[in-house]
DNA sequence: AAACGATGTCACGAGGTTGTAACATTTGCT
DNA sequence: AGCAAATGTTACAACCTCGTGACATCGTTT
């Protein structure tokens, strides 16, 4: 995991819970008590997640992640939003709003801890340690190396990130826009025939191990990841 | 997936969000904030669905569905309505006028998705990545694979593209002209017996597999995909 | 300052894909 | 059987796609 997650929650003892929570579970909390200061942390730095509570003094909550769905930088940002109790009104708001999931008070730290993996797995599985094994390569983000039949194998970043989408997400063609949406980030602007260049980096340092071929061209469409 | 989706909304906001959601769950979002731009983009080509809000500046959501309606070009889109609330007038006038489904605000995400999906599977299942399997032939978009009794069947993008077509409406005769239209895409002017070179090239593919006799020719109408 | 690794872009060539025309064959009809 | 229209089949040139190596840039390390 190690992700960094912001902690938007006007109670003091209640965010002080959740950040202890979080560091147990190795994230990285990072503090706000109101939707201000929340802005002036991601304006400095982007969480991987953040838990939103929607009763905040001065600016919403659900102002706040409008907010973050606007911008650019910040629309990709998984939200889940901590609700007083299970009121269909904000639930309903929350959603429309862009919130990837909701979680009521009170809630166990057990079930905090799920429902935030739960949306890293499904806003973006390769944001998850969880270790990845297909065909014969072995990749795992926690300790950030792969292996090919045991053989270690070297990536540079954009290699790593490539293969670790492309693994969890694998058996699918994804097209050249997709890779650099999901894999470099959908606010860069890069040549499509990059993500070529990449591959081929990649088929490259797999080829030692035989394994290359994993990595497939689907002429006029994309590439995929495949174990046939 | 992969569409093509037009967001025909005023409100920058809502049509961010729905933008970003479209792109998120794999489709590709044209934006436009009023009906004289979205003819417009009409104009230069074709989107796969429509999402359309009923309450528009200038030019209204039901007059711009009539015109997609009167042209033969773009009479076979389909729409999705946006309603403020669930007004029975609106929902009323805008299933008269053609529209394939409404959704009211507030709507999450979730049901928005849901709702494309199950339009599109409706109106142009070939743009979903639903696997199609019949008679022995495996078609699956998603991994861009085609197997016939078991055996891996290599095709062109073209041929894929036709197959997945005619798989999507079998049992049904396809002129060469609504094949052009439909495989090749609009605004596209190819002679009419390329199909016939295609329809060969497809068939061709499948005979290792014994499966050709799936793709049949219908003597002065066109082709047809039928299991008997 | 030099060296290095990572990255994005470009240019070139091999090979796949496509539309068309030309010719062959089949089909329906008289 | 004989004919004309429709379809099957093949060959091919134009075109497109992708793999690949080279190179410039940038930020960091030595």
């Amino acid at each position: 995991m190690a992700a960094t997650i912001l902690v938007v929650e006007d109670e003091p003892a209640i965010q002080e819970l959740i950040a202890y929570n979080l560091k147990q579970a190795g994230h990285q909390p990072l503090r706000a008590d109101n939707a201000e200061q929340a802005l002036h942390l991601v304006a400095n730095a982007l969480p991987d997640l953040v838990l939103l509570d929607w009763m905040l003094p001065g600016l919403s909550g659900i102002e706040f992640a409008r907010r973050l769905r606007a911008d650019k930088r910040t629309r990709s940002i998984p939200i889940i939003m901590l609700t007083a109790r299970s009121d269909e009104q904000d639930k309903l708001q929350g959603l429309e709003t862009g919130a990837d999931d909701y979680i009521t008070k009170p809630f166990s730290p057990r079930e905090l801890n799920a429902r935030i993996k739960a949306v890293l797995r499904r806003r973006a599985p390769e944001m998850t340690d969880d270790m990845v094994q297909l065909g014969g390569l072995k990749l795992d983000p926690a300790s950030h190396r792969v292996s090919g039949n045991g053989e270690p194998v070297e990536l540079g970043p954009t290699e790593f990130r490539l293969l670790h989408f492309l693994m969890t997400h694998a058996e699918r063609v994804h097209s050249r826009t997709q890779l650099l949406d999901q894999v470099w980030g959908d606010h860069v602007f890069v040549e499509e025939r990059t993500v070529d260049v990449h591959i081929r980096r990649l088929r490259k340092a797999l080829e030692p191990t035989e394994l290359d071929g994993l990595v497939q061209t689907v002429r006029g469409t994309g590439y995929r990841f495949s174990t046939n």
